[in-house]
DNA sequence: CTTGACCTTCCTATCGTGGGAAGCCCCACC
DNA sequence: GGTGGGGCTTCCCACGATAGGAAGGTCAAG
């Protein structure tokens, strides 16, 4: 089998499946004389785990780990399901920070009238600092919107 | 002003400063005759404009319209209103996306025993095709699981 | 033997952010 | 008037996971 024969029955691009193997996510295909890689059944179920994984958003990083279990007869379960629970966590809190953007944005957009007027709540809300407090430190207005100061603080903005 | 007080009131770091004005979010900035940055308080305001938009999620394209936007008297709400709604529409479906992961995940962990033997549900799953069906392409097992599906297909995974 | 599909490696880009090196500048302190 | 430390400059590299493309070798069918 040869890469594109194991991409398109596993799903996983010729691209990544030289990447995978530059990172060491999977070992080094062996080769023909010609240099092409050869793959067997046994590498396209790998790839079929890996990229099933994948979809589940694993990280490369977690997915490494995962594969090294899954060959592992000794494993226990424990050390898998802690692996999915990590992940679960930050699915929660990437879920929960998109969410109060979404409910933010979204508030702003149902307060703005949409029409051929300059006004507009979206814009002086960005301009005068994300609903108030920010600005003055002392809140002025309404505090009642518990959910607009989520996002706000230390957002790793490069970890998702 | 110079870079480092214009970053620390207006909460972007000084890579970013630099990074906006090159990929012009930002005008140039004028400089002092050694080659410093100035800013204005005007600039420190469209600074702090652009970290609430970040902090929105907004992608930098977006926020150059809505700065364009901002700054311009004639605008009409509407264009503004546009650009949130659309973020807005891909924040839900991100959201979507991960609750998705996020559920398949958490019922396969909830599933694993999580002790010293090395059966696993998660693994299983892994290995056996998302949920079956994929395999024999005919569903034998627990067909009542609508969410199960959606995190599979075309999933546009650099578009984050 | 040619042609076209496939394979190889290597480089580039994405998106937004941080880290760091090498070198210049400025101010305060002695 | 020096000097030291902190700030500024530019430039390069890294991340994570993926795609695109160029230049060149290979294979199989016609």
């Amino acid at each position: 089998m040869n890469i594109g024969q194991a991409s398109a029955t596993s799903g996983v691009s010729t691209k990544m499946l030289r990447y995978y193997e530059s990172i060491d996510l999977i070992p080094q295909a062996s080769r023909t004389e010609a240099g092409y890689r050869i793959y067997s059944v046994k590498d396209v179920n790998t790839l079929r785990f890996i990229r099933r994984a994948r979809d589940l958003g694993l990280s490369i990083n977690r997915i490494k780990l995962l594969v090294g279990l899954w060959q592992d007869r000794e494993r226990s379960s424990a050390d898998v399901k802690r692996v999915a629970t990590e992940h679960v966590a930050e699915l929660d809190a990437k879920i929960l920070e998109l969410t109060a953007m979404r409910d933010t944005l979204q508030d702003l957009a149902d307060a703005c009238h949409g029409d051929h007027r300059p006004d507009c709540p979206i814009l002086h809300d960005l301009e005068g600092g994300g609903r108030l407090s920010t600005q003055a430190g002392v809140v002025t207005k309404d505090a009642s919107h518990p959910k607009y100061g989520t996002a706000h603080g230390a957002i790793p903005r490069h970890e998702a």
